[in-house]
Formats: C-alpha cells, structure tokens, sequence
RNA sequence: GCCCAGGUGGUGGAAUUGGUAGACACGCAGGUCUCAGAAGCCUGUGCUUAACCGCAUGGAGGUUCGAGUCCUCUCCUGGGCACCA
C-alpha cells in the first residue's frame, strides 16, 4: 500500500496516494446517500493558455481541506470540478493561427486537469462538467428557452465598441486607452441589433434575497448598489408649445418642485428637435454631436466640467406654473430614468455646478437643520418657500406632494432602478449558439399554431422594412451546436463569423421538429416546412457559469438538467468559495437565472449560494499583484517539484487569513517543509521503520495530554471557521511538545495524523499506513476530545497593579479572592510595586486577572 | 468625490472579542553535532537598558480599574464604484 522510500520523499509519495485515491475513486459523491450531504464549490476555473495560477490552488486548498474535514465526519461530500471553457483568449487564439477553439481549449483544459490533480484535491472527477461540451451547453441553451418563452428575452439594437479599421466588436477589456488592443486603432460606440435580457424584471426579488444569505456584508452592499433602488415620482411637465405635449422627468426628490429652475434632458433625448428652436438650432447639433463622441472615459476622467446648451423652449412648474427654461447638457443619461430632469440647483450638487455655470437662479427651499445658508443643502430639513407645504419635513412632503400630484395626473410615485437589463449575445463564434432562428410574421403564426412554447408576445426585429419573427427551436432539437466555419473572423459587418456560413445559415426549417435543411437545396415536402434564417449571435461567457453548480448534482442526465431527486437532495451549495471580482457580475446573473426556475418550478429553493466566501490574493514576493509583465509569478508546478504539494498546500494556508490579500515569500515555504519533515521523524526512523519512540500503551505527560485534546478542538473549530492559519500553528505546537516526550503512545500520534490528513494528505495516508493502519485514512473518522481532559487542577492568575501586569500566581482552583491576593503580596516583584500602600480597590476577573488599585 | 477593507517586531501573522500584546513561523545571532558543510537539536531575539524602570499595535484625543480591540478626529495603503436625478 504505502512505498518504502526511508525519508521524506515527496516525488514518490504523492504520486503513489494521488493514484491510489483515483483507482479507488475514494471521492465520489452518492446521489441518494442516507448520510447527511454537505456541498462544496469552488469558482470553476477558465482554462487558460498560461496554465494554473498560484491563486486557484488558494481557494481550492481550503475547499479541499473542508470537503476531506467533512468526509471525515461523516457527511456525503459534493466536492466537483469543472471547466469554464467558452471565452474570448480561446477565439483571439483561433483569429491567429486558424486552428479551432475546440482544440486550443481541450489542450488547455488536459494541462488543467493535470495541474490540479497534481494538487491532490479530491474532486469527484465523475462530475467534471465543461461549458464547451454540446451534452452541457444543450442545458444552457434549454434555460435560455425558458426564459424566452417566459418573455424574459428580447431583442434591441444596443450601443457596442465598434472597430471600422478590424471591422469588428471589441469587448472592453479589448479596449486600451480608447483604440483596440491589437493594432491601437480608433473604436466607436455603434448600435447592433443584441439579445437581452430582462433581469429589471427580478430587481426587487435580487435585493429581497439577499437578506436571506449568508455572504460578506460587502459584497452585499455591492449588489445593492448595482441595482440601486431608488424610490421617487415621475412628473409631467406641460412644454409651453402644447403642440409638443409633456416632458416627463423622474426625481427622487418631489418635494423640491417648488425649487427647479430649469429642466435638462439627455443630448439623446427624442424630445430634443422638437424642443430645440431655430436660433438654436446649430449649437444644439453642435453640443449633441460632441456628446456622442465622448467616450466613457472622457466623460468619467476628464469632464469634471458641467456643459450644457439651451433649447429655446420652455416648461411649466406643475405646482407653482412657473416658467422654466429646458436645457441640454450630458449630464443627464439618456438611460436612467426618463432621460429627463427637473434641476433644483439648491439642493443638488451636480444642478448646483450647472447653474452657477449659466447664472441660472438658486432659490433654497429646503431649511437647513443647522439654520447656515450654506447652498447647495442636501441634508434634513423642513420645507420652506413651497405655498401649501411649509413646515414638512421633507419625506411628508415628499409623500404629499407626490399624493397630490397623482390626484391631478401629473405624476406618480414610482421605483427606478440603476441596474439595467442584461446585454447577452455576443458577435463572436466561440459561444453557444442561440436556439432561435428568424421567420417571416406568416411563417410564425404558422409555426404558433403547432406549438406551445413560444413567449405570449412574439420577439421581433425590424430592419429594412421587414419585420423578423424570433421562433425558438424546439427542446427535443437541442443541442444546437456550432458549425465548423471557414475563418474565425467576424463577418465584416458586425455579425459573428456564423453569418459566412450559409449552408447553416439559409434554412429549410420544420417548426414542430426542428429539423433543417440548407436553403440552397429544394424544400422538403410538408406543411411544417418554412424559409428561416440562424441566429448568429452567440451567448456571453456567463451564460454557462450561471447554472453549472446544478449540473454538478446529476452531470450525466440526458433529460434534464438534474433529477428532481438529486436537486432535492444535494440542494445548493453550503458553501461557494471564489474571487471578490466576481461580487457583482457572475453572482448577480447566477442569482437571476437560479430565481427564474425556482419560479418555474424546477430547483426548490430560491436563492442558489446559501454562504459565500471570497479568498484573498496572492501577492508576488515583491509585495504587488503577480503578472507576467512584473516576472513575480509563481509557478504552483515548481512548488510542487521543490517542496511538494502538501507542503505548498500546507504553505498556502498558513499564510494568513483567507480572505486576506498576502505576499508570497518562498523562504516561508520551508518553514512549513520543515514542519513535515518534523512530523515525518516523529513517526518514521531513518530507515524508515517505525520509531521506536512510539509506544503500544502508555500516556503522555499531563501538560501534553491537555494539550493534544485542545489541538483536536482547537483544529476542528477552526476548519469549521475556514481559520486554517490558526489551526496549523496550533499542530505545530503540539508536534513540538510531542517531540519533547520521553514516548509518545501510538494512539496520540494515530490523532495527529488524523488532524493533519485533509492538510497534507499524501503523508498523512504515507503515515498512516507505514503505521500500521489498515484501511486509509480519508475514510478514517476525524479524532475526537475529550472535554474532562480540557480542564486544568491549578488556575493562573495575572496580577495588575493600577492596570499594569505585575506577575502572576499559580492557586487551586478552589482559591478565594483573599487567598490570591495573599499570594499575589507575597510575590516579591509584585509587592515592589504595592511598596507598602494600602489596596485601595480589588477588580477581580473570574478565572483571568486580579487587579489592585492603590 | 463616494463606498468598502486594512495599518501590530527586520518579515508573514497571533491575540479566547474590553483582561499577560507579539502565539506559530520566517529571518538574524550564539551554541551543539561534524574533518568540514548541509540537515537536525538547544538558546536568544519589539525598542531602550548592565539591570530595574520606561516606551510600544499609523497619529492625536476620549471612555474605562484596564483599549490592538469601543468612541471622535486625522494620516496612509489596498480594492470597488463613479454625473443614476
């Protein structure tokens, strides 16, 4: 079972027990266990090019030392490993040497899965999932559907980064300092027909959930403030020509109205010719052209500047009949809200800058809780100047104001959210391909009789007059997967490689099946038949790591994306560990989609990572963030040479506190090397039998006998605490009284192993077996303490004299305030401080400290 | 600018949550073993001091018998967001 090396040999170990562990299939997850399941992911990885980053074995050492931990106690471990594999490097690559993305990607992946089992972690390698896999992705695209039919997806034409000189889109983070990463050639904002999806719908359920989860308060806080509720009323302004009709704004702050000066809408605003008058007219232009060139850089770094330009028209005050000017200024986003302000200069900073600007008036309206007239005042405050409501604080005001505007049907009071809906196609070949393809309006209602699946209100799209029908494929005619294409550069015209492909493209299509045939050949015979041309966006990076902790429960499952059995049994995650830069994105859209089939009855709970937890990161031993560029990156591969995987996981922990953002230091390293070697004499003489010093019977001494049961609770607290720094330093201290025994009893040193194994594994199992042990020690039950052993017979005391630690006291348990304080005058060094004065005051801390004030 | 997380020895960090500041480890110094080195083992190591005393958790105040921990102000570092009406 174990090898028969004679000391430490870490190259011969691990791989011997890592193959051991494969053979046996030691890790593998039961559906329909009667244990009790415990449930642990970590965020799978992108497989990319560069291979295993010294930060993925941080989190995932510390979900293996959980997933071994709760093995160990009994539970049915859920602890997979998978491959976010869809990805624009995967692309890029293909875009440069013509080779498919497939290829690059599964290169990538088996390098991966090589470094990671190298690791020792034991994943259930039974459940390894890959997004790019057409059995996971049918999955994928089947979510999609639902959300289609649910009336959740829609198609826009949304703003895109546009290079004219690559004729293609650009992601931002293919964006450097305004010109594309490849080339540096000049990018604009251009407008393409985009899937999206209506995650607006679940704005209030995405905050509502979030009291119900265990996660950081920060990466709460994040949530909320990406979907940024906020509670105010839209207000119908009459435009002074009535010919135009109303301006409608929206405010968080009705009970300013008396207070707006000018009015401002969005430079996109459709309002803006018509409200522009001819005087105007050129500066207008002028200012909206500017506008719309200005990238979102130079609008956020630069431009601390307000500008702004007036239209020549005028609004009415719905409260007061004032006569308001109607200005255009970039200020106002065109997205948020309606486009459309009323500017209350004096109780609003960015009205306030804007109207100093243009000399625009400023009355205060608000009274300010400290009586200065300091402007602009944003604080509480009573209303003043405002006829009708004078003297409310400003939320009545609010209220009412809002209530009396509603009577007139001038307003109302409404919920506007910054969160926008979610942009999810992308022109680009490596993704899921859309189930959709596009029909004429005759065709579909054709195709709505045969079916009924499709949404209540059709998805169209206009262009060139014609108006295009979207008709999903049916379920049974996933998975719809990627043809092999010519080139992997996109079209030309902003759509994805996919529209070169005409034999995939131009269909023959059967409505209720699915089926298709190239357009170029002769129609199949039959009703079911139409004309129809593919969808050639595909879907974002996200859509596949937005559901693949569900795939994890039931991975084979060729009818649905789990069983229900296994749905209800495994549940969700207890626990999911991974970066904070996924805070928001990854953890919001994974929200999204998991309360969509909670709602449509397929998974039983409503919110998908009960507890949350991200890690820190490591830093290069010069104290900043590893990169390439810097050349401190560390290799997890040349630990592993030098010092060993139990050592690098053992160093990985030690540290510092999880989540804390730490420097890598290889002199660190060998102190933890050092620490198994230690372990490793303790148990084996250089020849590698048995030491003798390890007894069948026999006790350790009182002290260390403590010591051992403190360790047993002391080391499975903390990995219940994900404290993993503490609980090695506290074996570290038990290894080094264990070595200062005259003999160590077999069974004490049979515990540390156990303490030690979901640390270090492979020597912990080397041990263990060279021990004696016959089964190995990952199905061996985790040690346990014995609490009478916890107690002490003697009690130390420290001694303060006024508040300062003078010495301490050793006193039986038993012993009474007075007795102590006998001792403690007694004490020579203590009694120096007294010097004779009289004990004025006693603070006696049960169990901790005597204080003596004089 | 706003929000969040942090500032503890030469270094990474610990501190039972208001009760011995510096556990554990790195580094350094001395010793032991050795022909020698490596490894191991032992001792020491916050600053100051011969020692006692004193000083010390970014800084300044405060609460308290007692503050790394609580409060106020302030400085610095890291992360996130940014004209959201």
């Amino acid at each position: 079972m174990a090898t028969n090396c004679k000391d430490y040999d870490f190259l011969q170990i691990e791989p011997h027990w890592q193959s051991f562990w494969e053979k046996t299939k030691a890790f593998k997850a039961e559906n329909g266990s009667a244990k009790p399941k415990y449930y642990v992911l970590d965020m799978f990885p992108y497989p990319s090019g560069a291979g295993l980053h010294i930060g993925h074995p941080e989190g995932y050492t510390a979900t293996d030392i959980l997933a071994r931990y709760k093995r160990a106690r009994g539970f049915n471990v859920l602890h997979p490993i998978g491959w976010d594999a869809f990805g624009l490097p995967a692309e890029q690559h293909a875009v440069k040497t013509g080779t498919h993305p497939a290829t690059n990607t599964q290169n990538n992946i088996v390098n991966f899965r090589r470094q990671i089992k190298s690791l020792g972690f034991s994943y259930d390698w039974d459940r390894e999932v890959d997004t790019t896999d057409p059995k996971y992705f049918r999955w994928t695209q089947w979510i999609f559907l639902q959300l289609f039919k649910k009336g959740l997806a829609y198609v826009d034409e949304r703003p895109v980064w546009w290079c004219p000189e690559l004729r293609t889109v650009l992601a931002n983070e293919e964006i450097v300092d305004g010109k594309s990463e490849v080339g540096g050639f000049p990018v604009e904002r251009r407008n393409l027909r985009q899937w999206v999806l209506r995650i607006t719908a679940y704005a209030e359920q995405l905050i509502d959930g979030l009291k119900d989860v265990d996660w950081p308060d920060s990466t709460k806080r994040m949530q909320e403030a990406w979907i940024g509720r906020s509670e105010g009323a839209e207000v119908l302004f009459k435009l002074e020509d009535p010919k135009f009709g109303d301006l409608k704004i929206f405010t968080t702050r009705p009970d300013t109205l008396f207070g707006a000066t000018y009015m401002v809408v969005a430079p996109e605003h459709p309002l803006v010719p018509a409200l522009t008058q001819p005087g105007q007219r050129d500066a207008v232009e002028a200012y909206r052209k500017k506008a719309a060139s200005k990238s979102d850089l130079e609008r956020t770094d630069l431009a601390k500047d307000k500008s702004g330009v007036f239209s020549g028209s005028y609004a009415i005050n719905p409260v007061n009949g004032a006569r308001i000017p109607v200005w255009i200024a970039d200020y106002v986003l065109m997205g948020y809200g309606t486009g459309a302000i009323m500017a209350v200069p004096a109780h609003d900073e960015r009205d306030w800058e804007f109207a100093q600007l243009y000399a625009l008036p400023t009355p205060r309206v608000i009274e300010s809780s400290d009586g200065s007239d300091k402007l602009p005042y944003v604080g509480d405050g009573k209303v003043i100047n405002s006829p009708g409501y004078d003297g409310l604080a400003w939320p009545e005001a609010k209220k009412k104001i809002t209530a009396d505007l509603a009577a007139k049907g001038l307003g109302k009071g409404t919920v506007n959210y910054k969160l926008r809906d979610w942009l999810f196609s992308r022109q680009r070949y490596w993704g899921e391909p859309f189930p959709i393809v596009w029909v004429t309006e005759t065709d579909y209602r054709r195709a709505a009789a045969a079916r009924k699946d499709l949404p209540e209100q059709p998805v169209t799209f206009a262009e060139n007059g014609a108006t295009h029908f979207a008709l999903p494929l049916p379920d049974t005619a996933l998975p719809l997967v990627l043809p092999e294409v010519q080139s992997y550069l996109p079209s030309g015209t902003g759509e994805s490689p996919l529209a070169n492909e005409t034999a995939w493209l131009e269909i023959w299509f059967d409505v209720t099946t699915g089926a298709a045939v190239p357009a170029s050949q002769t129609k199949p015979a039959g009703d079911a038949w139409v004309r129809a041309r593919r969808e050639t966006n595909t879907m974002p990076q996200w859509a596949g790591s937005c559901w693949y902790y569900l795939r994890f429960l039931d991975p084979q499952n060729a009818s649905a994306i789990a069983s229900p059995e296994a749905l209800k049994y495994w549940g969700v995650p207890d626990l999911y560990v991974g970066g904070a830069e996924h805070a928001v994105l990854h953890l919001l859209y994974a929200r999204f989609w998991h309360k969509v089939l909670f709602d449509l009855g397929v998974v039983p709970q409503p919110e998908p990572f009960k507890k949350l937890f991200h890690q820190g990161i490591i830093l290069g031993e010069d104290g900043v963030k590893m990169s390439k560029s810097r050349g401190n990156v560390v290799n997890p591969d040349d630990i592993i040479r030098d010092y060993g995987t139990d050592s690098l996981r053992l160093y990985l922990m030690f540290l510092g506190p999880l989540e804390a953002m730490k420097p890598w230091n290889t002199k660190g390293i060998e102190g933890v090397h050092r620490f198994l070697k230690k372990v490793w004499r303790e148990c084996l003489t250089e020849e590698g039998a048995p030491n003798p010093r390890i007894t069948a019977a026999g006790t350790l001494t009182p002290d260390t006998e403590k010591l051992l049961h403190e360790t047993i609770k002391k080391v499975g607290d903390d990995i219940e605490g994900l404290r993993f720094n503490t609980a090695i330093s506290q074996m570290m201290i038990l290894v080094n009284a264990l070595q200062k025994e005259p003999a160590v009893p077999r069974a004490a040193m049979l515990d540390l192993l156990r303490l030690l194994a979901p640390f270090a594994p492979h020597m912990a199992e080397e041990l263990w077996a060279r021990l004696g042990e016959s089964g190995p020690i990952m199905t061996a039950a985790w040690p346990v303490f014995d609490p009478a052993k916890l107690v002490t017979s003697s009690l130390t005391m420290v001694i303060q004299v006024n508040g300062k630690h003078r010495g301490d006291i050793t006193c039986d348990l038993g012993a009474s305030e007075a007795d102590m304080i006998k001792l403690a005058t007694a004490n020579p060094k203590i009694a120096l401080h007294l010097a004779g004065k009289p004990i004025k005051r006693v603070i006696h801390i049960k169990g901790r400290l005597i204080n003596l004030l004089t």
